[in-house]
DNA sequence: AGTTTTTATTTACGTTACGTATCGTAATTA
DNA sequence: TAATTACGATACGTAACGTAAATAAAAACT
């Protein structure tokens, strides 16, 4: 590594300026929707120039996945319990968080986003993938504890209970609802061996 | 019902100017892609004016869609033998779909577009949802047949096989290959009680 | 044949949002 | 005090949206 900061000239960057946009760009999300969500917007309801946030971040697409992942409720804190009790307390909980209008816009920032952009890498893990992973240690330590064995095709598994989740959201054929969510649960749990 | 048409008074629509519009929207999206589809732009290159564009399709999202589906692969013959290779052999023809550029703009324009349009319907049921509704014959025909019980909760299972693709497509953690296609059907079998 | 109706094409327009450039000002270090 | 860098304000050029107005063309009615 380099020294890390020789000597910081000019006038530094504004941390004000970068929170109150972010602000903004939230309650904006909050009220008036993804759609409404512009730099425009932003600058406006902020105070902060239009440059400004250029500088902070580098389009609107990546503003709004920084938005999105500032209003996320914080993450649920894991339940003890059986594997299928901690499961579905799980898988219910997204799709609580996915019964709100948010759930939509999650699609619809994933879908638009640059794929292999350090954001969006960020934001798919940190929003998309991280009830896949909590349900990952779940399962692993259900199965260190020696209530499932070892599951093979882990990855499969995961796929096979949590995309069904986002296919609902975005698709939209039938219900992300209660029942799905435990019907979800139960037959994860035959693929982990387990019948209930 | 009433009489269907009494009498089309002055100019008919021109087929011809719809098909050249809806031709140059498709060789667009296979030559410059998603983002390069445009109302102006299909309006260029079709020689048909937007005004005339804009009578035939409510607006660019829909157009869109109209030209993915325009641009969709013949479905594939239904293959014949156990359960296991028909679902095999039908997966894997989506895999290799998706597995085109055409996927992430299929991804995009359901994302896009307008929730609850007679097109977006059309789109959903003929795009994402069409290897679904396949899976479906293929299961209720093993379980016909004999082959395997009939299965509880069948949206819940054909969401579990087929969201994953889905969900691979959009999210891109992990590859969608082969080899997921084969862990797929594996798994998926199993959870309609027939372990191989 | 002439009138009416509807569409096609052309062109222009107003709107919105993007992202950038310029400018004078403020904050910080040397 | 000078140099440097970010700030806010403003304006700009570009692109795409969707609509309007005007003229021409195609069909049905009389």
């Amino acid at each position: 590594m380099s020294q890390g900061k020789p000597n910081p000239r000019g006038r530094p960057p504004s941390k004000a300026a970068r929170s109150r946009a972010l602000a903004a760009a939230v309650q904006i999300l909050m009220e008036e929707g993804f759609g409404r969500l512009t730099i425009d917007a932003v600058a406006i309801r902020s105070g902060v120039g239009k440059p400004t946030i250029y500088r902070n971040w580098a389009n609107a697409s990546e503003l709004t996945m920084a938005a999105l992942m500032e209003s996320l409720p914080a993450t649920t804190p894991q339940a003890t319990g059986s594997l299928a009790e901690t499961l579905e307390h799980q898988i219910t909980a997204i799709v609580t968080a996915f019964a709100t209008t948010r759930g939509r816009q999650i699609g619809l920032a994933l879908a638009t986003a640059d794929r292999d952009s350090e954001m969006t890498r960020a934001f798919r893990n940190r929003v998309i993938l991280s009830g896949r992973e909590v349900g990952r240690g779940i399962i692993t330590e259900a199965a260190k504890a020696g209530e499932i064995a070892a599951p093979e095709d882990i990855e499969v598994v995961l796929d096979m209970i949590y995309a069904p989740l986002f296919y609902r959201l975005l698709v939209g054929h039938l219900p992300l609802d209660q029942p799905f969510a435990r019907a979800l649960v139960t037959k994860g749990l035959r693929l982990l061996g387990q019948v209930r």
